[in-house]
DNA sequence: AAGTGGTCTAGACCACATG
DNA sequence: ATGTGGTCTAGACCACTTC
């Protein structure tokens, strides 16, 4: 049995996640959606709801008429691109042990660009932020963000930003990260950068990511820029017809 | 009014999406649901259908007890990577007119990592389609396409491949494709692939795709691996909270 | 023929935002 | 207080797969 809150979509949707990873089905089937909603003691379009979310996940496929199955591929998946995670996290469900280092915090002027992408006036003040994440105590993540200072109301020191800078934002500026708009560009890491994550001498690609944070509102609140050594970390999407 | 099949769910979504794009709706102000609903002449639960498929694109966002809002952002965006495009469509939501040309189809017994990748025989034979894609002339994509020879049971000649390869193995295999897993690698261009793409001399950095096709059984029957000119063609993708 | 997922309905109640 | 989106129900019918 269940009770509410969270929603009875979600509990479902984790109990039979939990019951995959247990691998409780005979041969990766899933039984029937009346059969679910009759055992957790709710209707089948709570069900329904909850498995929709698990195949968006690429949890499980459903094959109508057939049945619904476990992808069994996507279980050795962990952080999948299309869902915002806290770099440690990541890092973690990738097996190593994070760390962060605040390399510079700074106030200044935006630019034209940042500016422009962050809605704000042309001379108004952004916090810049710039921080390298370690897995096993190897750097492979550089990030700058910029936040426009007017959001921050709040006394802050840079320790404040060994958090994940979103989480920052929702405790001290009340304001909830709600979606990336991310571009991914590939470049050649430059001296300066090559340096500060250990890259061997030679020139070396990395993938960066250019993303503008918005809020629940869909107003743009962050602009961040992150620098992925690609050897220790895999990026991985599932992409689907439409 | 509306009529069935396309589901009404499909129908709802389209026509709510033309209003939005036609900008027919005040200050990005989306009707309420159950007005939406009345006026379309179907259940609040098609209506909630419609807008969700939307907002899960990016195209809308709701906000709990005040409303629902196009995403004046997300109208920019022709092509998003969590999406499956053919490359022509892509190039051509870019503004290019695209062509493509084939490098070379050939037949021969699958490496290793190939086999395991697409499950078959570690001596099964795979067809080898490459590929390029140019817009206005200028060669942008470069492609690899793996296909397990036991799929493809006609008779083909290279030309067939100038086809999305998606289409090839759904008109003359019945293999309908249903999902990549992609891995995104950056790397700096080789000689080869800097001469196919025309690339300026220096060492040049890349983004490539590896992907597994599945199709909607769930069984991979594709291994793909692409390269793109980041120059010409910019890979954005929504990221949001789970 | 029987069972599965896919679509759709009508109606209820709740949580939240705004005036 | 009103109206909005969020959750949930019970039940109907359809399309498809499998036996």
């Amino acid at each position: 049995m269940i009770r509410r809150s969270p929603s009875l979509t979600e509990q479902a949707k984790a109990l039979i996640k939990q019951r995959i990873f247990n691998a409780e089905f005979d041969e990766g089937r899933i039984p029937s959606e009346t059969e679910l909603a009759n055992e957790l003691g709710v209707s089948r379009t709570t069900i329904r709801d909850a498995l929709s979310r698990l195949e968006l996940e690429g949890t499980i496929f459903r094959k109508q008429g057939a049945g619904t199955f476990v992808n069994e591929a996507s279980l050795q998946i962990h952080t999948r691109l299309e869902e915002i995670w806290h770099y440690e996290v990541m890092l973690q469900a990738h097996g190593y042990t994070p760390s962060n280092r605040i390399i510079e915090v700074t106030r200044q002027p935006a630019t034209g660009d940042t500016a422009a992408a962050l809605n704000i006036a042309p001379d108004a003040e952004v916090v810049t932020v710039k921080k390298l994440f370690l897995a096993d105590g190897q750097p492979v993540i550089f990030t700058v963000n910029d936040i426009p200072a007017q959001y921050i109301t709040c006394q802050f020191s840079a320790d404040d930003f060994h958090q994940p800078v979103s989480q920052f934002l929702s405790v001290n500026c009340q304001l909830e990260l709600g979606s990336y708009l991310s571009e991914i560009v590939p470049l050649i890491a430059p001296a300066w950068l090559a340096e500060l994550l250990h890259l061997p001498p030679h020139p070396t690609a990395l993938i960066s990511f250019e993303e503008i944070g918005y809020s629940l509102d869909n107003a743009p609140i962050l602009k961040a820029t992150s620098y992925f050594r690609d050897d220790l970390l895999r990026l991985r999407l599932i992409r689907r017809n439409t």
